[in-house]
DNA sequence: GATTAGCACTCTCGACCGTAGAGTGCTAAT
DNA sequence: ATTAGCACTCTACGGTCGAGAGTGCTAATC
């Protein structure tokens, strides 16, 4: 319903208000952007975007902002998805050849590495498997009958539990009971386990039971394990200075409801989604303050085998282009350092 | 070198000022306060408190507001130090009353628990140990040549690498291996692994220099594992908000120099140490808006065997009683937690 | 019919000003 | 040593004003 001009005008508004978070006038579009047209024509292509839901007034006499429809209309097809550039790649790999200690860290980094890219505020949950396998157990005797087991599932994810015995038990049993159930469970899925579990001795049943819990609530905890950076970015936008806006943002994300921020759904699909402002209905419920925000989140892992997500949390007023393919490209480095564990 | 009247109106000053963020005037103190004598009277003492540093002026003509040499004063001198109240005890103790896996975990609860009990932001670092010891280690086959080393030193600390053989092996080899392992090393320090080491086969030389490398940088490393939680109370504050301030402070504390604003030497002490504003050179360096906060560390665990720090970092303006005995109960029940650990 | 020059209009922003209020320091009296 | 009285200082707040930016509308133009 756009024409070709009113296409190019919302595009040079949002590129401006993206870079200056100003709004942005008719006579600077025509003058910066070379259109042969007068500032008066650009006025009435304005108000008719405007009239439309495209762009929209601060007050009267001030120039344009996008709206969320701008900007949506901007991101599918004003948008020009670009390969993010050598260099950027080039620095991403090489923070990512740091040493890293076990899948944690690992989510630490990139973590940090995305918040730094894009300049934003960035989430990394740990990869999670749908329905994990035991890869190895292992019972450590603390003393007495305090028992330290030590779960790996899907061959990294690595669980730890302390409980006691009934009865007092060495080091050299607990290894001898724990070897039995690594033959006995190796590579089984809660289903398998809980099928065979039937005519085990106590201890082997008590430490399966646990076993079984850990792993159900890995399944079902989802992505509790999460990781963001960068907030300073976020709070240094100009629509967040000296405003309580930034505060609410700060209580949002502070704490264990991090990870509900994460549009899960967008998981499925495998590339980079976008939402706009209010566009993803949990959040606009959340706060008043992520309306005016913008979330860009992709997959990175296995489909089917264990995937994670990366998210970029900032303003409306983002980079889009830019942050997209910044995820898209640590979604893929991210995929095959996991490559590298799952065979 | 203060009269007992100057003492008492310092005491108010500060307990006034900590509650209201506002300058305090004579003539409200000795109102509030009953003092039997004139505004006249506490100006001039008030003058005195300020020729002496206790006290200053934002302005001619505005109340006073308590110096760091005056809330020093007020922490060593006035301060009469309480025990928590049993409700905030039994808050916390309830709090702590959740399911918790392993040390990591626990350091997360316990940061949030400490941030909301005294409204702060709070930090807490993983108990480190001088000399670590193994306790356990476990080598479990990924695929082919690929290992991933499980360590479990100091009883509960868990640590994890994935590295490549030069031959590929069985998991039953490599369980043997690990078991032979454990034997000869369990309980041993670094120095003990490094002297009799000599004469391994070339597969466990590989992973014991790995298993030496690892507890080398925990040992050196440290309080790397640090925990913050509880930002968004002291950037509610009134000295933060609409500020730049907010901001220097948010880029000080993200990332990994979180755990060098605690000052180390802190923990040799028993007790909860209290840094008021650029008392800590360090912190006074790092960044000019350090300057007008406050750290209360204490360390929990035990002496000489695991210590961690609890930190509690505030404004300038703080509530130091309340702060110093809750950074001082949680220190008590979180010693008691490892106690459970440490035989 | 689209475009444009001209113009009146609206709104924000910063500067300026004046007043109210809070709190001080000083002085002289108690 | 204390205090009443008072002049003084500084901030906060509200109002006014003009500059500037940008608009919408209208009438003229291509």
């Amino acid at each position: 319903m756009l024409t070709e001009r009113q296409s190019h005008i919302l595009e040079f508004v949002i590129s401006e208000h993206v870079d200056t978070a100003e709004a942005v006038g008719s006579a600077f579009i025509g003058r910066k952007y070379k259109l042969s047209v007068s500032p008066a024509t650009i006025r009435s292509e304005m108000a008719e975007l405007e009239s439309q839901g495209y762009l929209r007034q601060p007050h009267t006499s001030a120039g344009r902002i996008p709206t969320g429809k701008g900007y949506r209309f901007y991101v599918e097809r004003l948008m020009h998805e670009e390969d993010l550039p050598l260099e950027a790649q080039q620095t991403i790999r090489h923070q990512f050849h740091q040493v890293v200690r076990g899948q944690e860290a690992l989510v630490h980094l990139a973590a940090s590495i995305l918040a730094q890219a894009v300049e934003n505020a960035a989430v990394v949950t740990a990869p999670h498997t749908i329905a994990s396998h035991i890869k190895h157990l292992e019972l450590v005797s603390l003393h007495d009958r305090t028992v330290l087991l030590v779960l790996v599932i899907d061959q990294v994810q690595l669980k730890q539990q302390i409980f006691s015995l009934e009865e007092p038990c060495t080091q050299d049993e607990l290894s001898a009971t724990a070897g039995r159930l690594n033959h006995l469970f190796g590579g089984a899925t809660v289903e398998q386990i809980e099928s065979n579990q039937t005519e085990l001795p106590p201890v082997e049943r008590q430490v399966m039971d646990l076993v079984i819990a850990i792993m159900r609530a890995s399944d079902e905890a989802g992505f509790d394990d999460a990781r963001m950076d960068g907030l300073q970015h976020i709070l240094s936008q100009p629509e967040f200075v000296g405003n309580d806006r930034a505060l609410a943002l700060l209580e949002l994300l502070d704490g264990p409801n991090l990870t509900r921020l994460i549009p899960l759904q967008a998981l499925a699909l495998p590339g980079v989604a976008v939402f706009i402002g209010g566009e993803n209905p949990r959040l606009a419920e959340a706060s008043e303050a992520m309306r005016d925000c913008s979330i860009v989140v992709g997959a990175y892992g296995a489909p089917g085998v264990a995937t994670g997500a990366l998210a970029v949390l900032g303003p409306m007023r983002m980079h889009y282009s830019r942050t997209i393919s910044t995820v898209r490209y640590l979604a893929d480095v991210m995929s095959e350092v996991l490559a590298e564990y799952y065979e």
